[in-house]
DNA sequence: GCAGAATAGTTTCACATGAAACCAATTGCA
DNA sequence: TGCAATTGGTTTCATGTGAAACTATTCTGC
């Protein structure tokens, strides 16, 4: 029997159960090609994993501020943001002081070399969703956002 | 400051990098909720691991076959099935036998008790489905699966 | 027909990850 | 005021996971 090249969408016939059209499993399968991909790019090109990404991309935007604030902004539990951050300081990519109004918080931003690797990654970021997006047309794109949206909403109430 | 609830949409300004609107990590995290959930169910009433209940889905519908056909049938590796099947048999629920025309092939097939268990969790994982798509319209359904086959194999070109 | 390559599946090992425990600081309220 | 409960963040420990090694069998081509 040949390999099954990528998830085939064969008509669901209602009696069997059919993985490949059901979407619980083709959501898993979609990201995770997609985050293997970019995975690849972020360590190959950079030695970024995708937590210490997402913690540079909130600290790019959103710095100085404390580590709860970058979970909120990651959908990630403060575990993996400790963890992200302890990385990026070891490298030299982020700072953190203890914010003086409250000692428990901490005070997180990028360093400069922090800074220029966020702007060196940010356009090839942008560059691999756009190939991502590129067989779909402006009007599919917005549908697939909206689509997206709700069925955020309908799973977190799940 | 308030934790965030869902990820938000807020519109891209272009100069700033915004990772709450970004493809991968959209994906990523609908995938991760919509897991969890689906996970939950699994584990709560069955004992099964989403790896366990892909193979179990797999042999209701294609056994007697190869783990590398299950393999290919659910996007797991050789190793991921092996020990899902090893699981699987460890609770009675499947049967493995070596192929007779290929003695490194193995042929396996779900239990009397695990067509049962199979047949029971099928109505629950379509009941799931439904709730997640609920909120769209017929319409709305077929695009989003075009939608998404359409960006599988983008990201399966990249 | 046999030596080397390839394939199917399992196991081992090292590492990543998550849950729970933990420490420190702050808040709430009796 | 003071002390229990809560919050922010890190660390520990136990488990899950992936890559590579391994065994057994079959295929290939000389």
């Amino acid at each position: 029997m040949k390999p099954i090249a990528s998830p085939a969408r064969a008509p669901d016939t209602g009696r069997e159960f059919a993985l490949e059209s059901f979407l619980p499993y083709r959501l898993s399968v979609l990201s995770n090609t997609v985050s293997d991909a970019i995975a690849r790019l972020y360590r190959d090109r950079f030695g970024l994993t995708i937590p210490e990404w997402r913690c540079m991309a909130v600290l790019g935007r959103f710095a100085p501020c404390a580590a709860r604030d970058v979970a909120a902004r990651t959908a990630m539990d403060k575990v993996q943001v400790s963890r992200a951050i302890a990385g990026l300081r070891k490298r030299g990519l982020a700072l953190q002081a203890t914010d003086a109004a409250d000692r428990r918080r901490s005070k997180l931003a990028l360093s400069a070399a922090g800074r220029r690797m966020h702007d060196e990654i940010v356009p090839l970021a942008r560059a691999a969703e756009a190939r991502l997006l590129a067989g779909l047309a402006p009007a599919d794109r917005a549908q697939l956002g909206a689509l997206l949206g709700k069925l955020q909403d309908s799973a977190a109430a799940l």
